[in-house]
DNA sequence: TTTATGGTATGATATAAATCATCTATCTTT
DNA sequence: AAAGATAGATGATTTATATCATACCATAAA
């Protein structure tokens, strides 16, 4: 991990206006002076579960993963957070510590502030609380949706909805380097490790994606979202 | 569905303090003018999917599902609410529509406050802000704990749960009458009927409950939290 | 260089759960 | 009272997935 110590200002950033939009100048400047830069390298820790809360997190660039560890040793990964996710919003103004562990999984850039700023304008901007809350609402909305959705499926379409996941929402382009291992994409779809690379291959000899080692090139996109659906 | 119309001041009501404790006595008449009283039978529809959110709803008595009707026409139960819980307090801030149904299981008493009150509540009071912000951290906690922890669990786990929510969370005795079916407990935990009903079977051949109908006896309690922990 | 170690891959087998079928009892509706 | 519906129950069979075993390869450690 490494402080990024000559920071700009945020207003260039592009995710600033969801969720600073509504600021004043003077408001504004209170969060930026309450803010670091920290850059993490792949498979770098960025919080360990039982740490304090004392900041809330958006990620600038990069990927990472949400995880707890179950009583029988086995990861089971909650979510992957990309660039203009609020990573730990849901959580910061209800929890003393974390219950889960954030890790980069791939280089990272992230956005720290101090969480006694935001209680302050929560308390003091409206606004801000409306935004807050509404943000809020958004995320778990989509965290239930998703662990819903998946629940329903079966193993074939809980692989290909992460496929059509990096495809779509990460790296917009239907050929990328899978971030993750075969492993870990079992922990994240509640399967084994070998079911989830035989769906792989399944997948590939199937003709529906090209495979070489962490490459994924999708090849029958239209097919591979109607999996998604109905399998 | 009937309208109380003599409603008395809320400030009698245990649930109270857990969201309006910070209310100045004309913030709170405000709440308590712009708030009503409904029963619904068991059985009838609180809110249908695609109905504008435009109230706060928190349950006084009684109880009720969450679900939603997927492509094929099977429903899944989302949750269980029990008095004390704040309905749809989640996604009062961020949906326009609901995207779920939410229908009376038991005669049930909620309370219903209009959206706009709270909005403006928000936005003047910060400490409420803090109020809604943790409760909303926790309800959504809960929520996601409870997903992630059931899909690691397989049937006899599952229903183990489901007995012990009614036992401990609703009900607080070891006897009591399930307020569902067994195809409503295979919609709450995404296992098919006939399966749920064999597992109640099994348990109670096993003496770790007595059946009679509807009525349940939790017989072996410790054994019934093993199976919970480890099924 | 050898020796682990972790990731990927695949086959064989075991197990959990779904599906299909059938039955009874209860409750609704006519 | 008769005819349908719905809930509950259980057996037989099929299917999905986990588990166990083994192998190959690349990389890290000794």
């Amino acid at each position: 991990m490494k402080i990024k110590n000559d920071i700009a200002s945020c207003r260039t950033c592009i995710y600033r206006t969801l969720l600073f939009g509504c600021l004043s100048d003077i408001e504004y400047k209170l969060v930026n002076n309450a803010r670091k830069e920290y850059y993490f390298s792949k498979g770098e820790t960025i919080k360990a579960e039982g740490l304090k809360v004392d900041s809330f997190l958006y990620l600038r660039k990069g990927l990472v993963k949400l995880f707890k560890t179950d009583h029988t040793g086995k990861d089971h990964i909650l979510s992957i957070n990309k660039p203009g996710d609020f990573i730990n919003l849901l959580h910061i103004f209800s929890n003393e510590t974390y219950t889960y562990n954030i890790v980069a999984i791939e280089d990272t850039l992230v956005c720290d502030v101090e969480l006694a700023i935001l209680r302050h304008l929560l308390k003091t901007n409206g606004d801000f609380a409306m935004t807050i809350a509404s943000s809020m609402g958004k995320i778990a909305d989509e965290t239930i949706a998703y662990r819903f959705d998946q629940a329903q499926k079966q193993i074939k379409g809980r692989v290909a909805s992460i496929l059509l996941f990096f495809s779509d929402d990460v790296y917009h382009t239907t050929k990328f380097d899978l971030p993750i291992t075969r492993r870990e994409i079992g922990e994240l779809i509640a399967m084994t490790t070998e079911n989830t690379i035989r769906t792989l291959s399944i997948f590939h000899h199937d003709g529906i994606i090209a495979v070489d080692g962490k490459t994924i090139e999708i090849l029958k996109y239209d097919l591979l979202k109607t999996i998604r659906e109905n399998g």
